[in-house]
RNA sequence: GGCCCGUUCGUCUAUCGGUUAGGACGCCAGGUUUUCAACCUGGAAAGACGAGUUCGAUUCUCGUACGGGCUGCCA
């Protein structure tokens, strides 16, 4: 086992944002092509804006992502008890002070500075105050920032950044009621749960300089940062819910398999030569944090449904069908009969090659999932009534003898043609209705194989006797 | 306002000073065809702008423009 340790840490105030999950994926990426621990961390120091449903929600996104993590789910607000303990231990130092501003007393210092166009952060005149001099209210802890000189920030995306200490406001480590505050809970605790790389959205650039101060006053060492881009949305606009899905669970609904999103989320904003389809194999031993781009990329969905086509296309039946049933039970669907299984399980060969996601693929499949009486949808009801269906009363009578396997099928069709003069391309759409009750199909033949001659007669027969006028 | 980051075809990207700037998705045209598709062939399509460094810049430096982030007792 490698020394690697990454982690995912969420803050639990909605559904799992696609964006989480890329970071996640990275991140998981990172550490499993490098036999290093992934771990998951639920940023919950926000009480107002954490629930359990959402914690739920990225428990359920990391699972049907197929991002396994290590050990429990570590719950930040639990751990706020070592946090304040190192809050009081940099204050002992001297690495942070007590600071008894009201918040609108804040206010106003930070808008007077702002008037002068003050080039310096935030410093609270408590900064160097005499304990006598203490009043009996309220207090935050501040960290010291450093007046002069500057800090550095080697990202392994962003190269080194410098930023002039002076920028570096006296932030607050444990608030008024004693709580501690997100920028000194992610230092502890990723720190204490040890780990090596922080993998994280570029929002959180400035932050590591932050994050640094404190990882200083401690003496701990710092950890490899990598702060990738931000995805956008199709219009550029940073991802929302206007221009995107912007949870998992949509995409899940929409169809996509897991495999595929894992492909495609890897591929936005980190590449491997030409590489565009890969396994997650490939993924873990190729992915390194040099090839992560510098700039945000768009969420494109056509490309997303090429990614899927291809990872449906080559998913064996078997594992393909268990996907489709994960499916079904996520949309709340009834799942399937054990002779729509079997049936499926052969038609899965011929169905699988053309649709981009679940939902095309149980559309394509509908022959197989409707019964008798076939229900015919919109679309086709309307053009029924151009059709030649006397191609029905011949063909269906001769479907009785026939040897069923495929190359005789169109053979008989083909003669079938010839008698009525039509071409067979004139006649597919009746059988195409009659077998399952949609223009978007299979081949006639396969879905006649896999029917088989019964229900197939069945089928035509009972069409026939429908719509004859 | 201050500070930080980014900018190659419509989109995702390759290129690590010298290429006809490559690939993929999408798009367009043609082919095939048993529908929607799929499939095959071909095509159009890019270095934001301006300086500088250099024999030579997409690549290095600076500036401008545009986009993004941070600047909370949010995370």
């Amino acid at each position: 086992m490698s020394n690697v340790v990454t982690r995912i840490a969420p803050s639990p105030t909605g559904d799992m944002h696609i964006g989480t999950a890329r970071t996640a994926l990275f991140n998981w990426l990172y550490a499993r092509g490098r036999n290093g621990k992934f771990l998951l961390r639920i940023e919950d120091t926000d009480k107002n804006r954490s629930t359990d449903a959402a914690q739920d929600a990225i428990l359920d996104g990391m699972k049907w992502l197929g991002l396994d993590f290590d050990g429990e789910p570590i719950s930040q607000s639990k751990r706020a008890p070592r946090h304040v303990e190192i809050a009081n231990k940099l204050l002992e130092t001297g690495k942070a002070y007590k600071c008894f501003l009201t918040e609108t007393e804040i206010n106003d210092l930070r808008n007077l500075a702002i008037n002068n166009k003050s080039p310096s952060a935030f410093r609270s005149p408590w900064r160097n105050a005499l304990p006598s001099t203490f009043p009996k209210k309220p207090f935050v802890i501040r960290i010291k920032a450093p007046e002069n000189g500057f800090t550095v920030i080697k990202d392994e995306v962003q190269g080194d950044i410098v930023i002039k200490n002076s920028q570096l406001d006296d932030m607050i480590l444990l608030r008024s009621d004693g709580s501690p505050v997100y920028m000194l809970a992610v230092a502890v605790d990723d720190h204490d749960m040890g780990v090596t790389h922080i993998i994280r959205g570029d929002d959180h650039l400035n932050n590591a300089a932050r994050q640094n101060l404190i990882y200083s006053a401690l003496n701990w060492a710092i950890p490899v940062y990598a702060h990738i881009p931000l995805i956008h949305g199709e219009d550029g606009k940073k991802l929302s819910k206007r221009n995107a899905a912007t949870s998992v669970i949509e995409y899940k609904k929409m169809g996509y398999p897991a495999a595929a999103m894992r492909n495609y989320l890897a591929r936005l904003g980190w590449s491997h030569g030409d590489d565009e389809f890969f396994t997650d194999e490939q993924a873990k031993t190729w992915f390194n944090l040099q090839s992560i781009g510098k700039s945000p990329s768009r969420f494109d969905f056509k490309k997303l449904s090429n990614i899927s086509k291809l990872h449906i296309a080559n998913t064996d039946n078997a594992a393909l069908l268990h996907e489709l049933t994960g499916y079904l039970k996520a949309m709340g669907q009834p799942a399937f009969s054990q002779a729509q299984l079997n049936s499926l399980l052969k038609s899965l060969d011929f169905t699988k090659n053309a649709v981009k996601s679940f939902s095309e693929l149980i559309e394509k499949n509908r022959f197989i999932l409707q019964e008798r009486p076939i229900s015919l949808e919109p679309d086709i009801e309307e053009r029924i009534k151009d059709l030649p269906l006397n191609v029905l009363k011949i063909l269906t009578p001769q479907l009785q003898n026939v040897r069923w396997e495929r190359n005789y099928l169109e053979e008989l069709l083909n003669l079938v043609c010839e008698q009525i003069e039509l071409k067979f391309r004139d006649v597919a759409p009746i059988l195409r209705a009659a077998l399952a009750g949609s223009s978007k199909t299979p081949s006639v033949f396969d879905m006649m194989i896999v029917l088989g001659r019964v229900e197939t007669i069945g089928r035509l027969i009972e069409f026939e006797d429908t719509y004859k006028n």
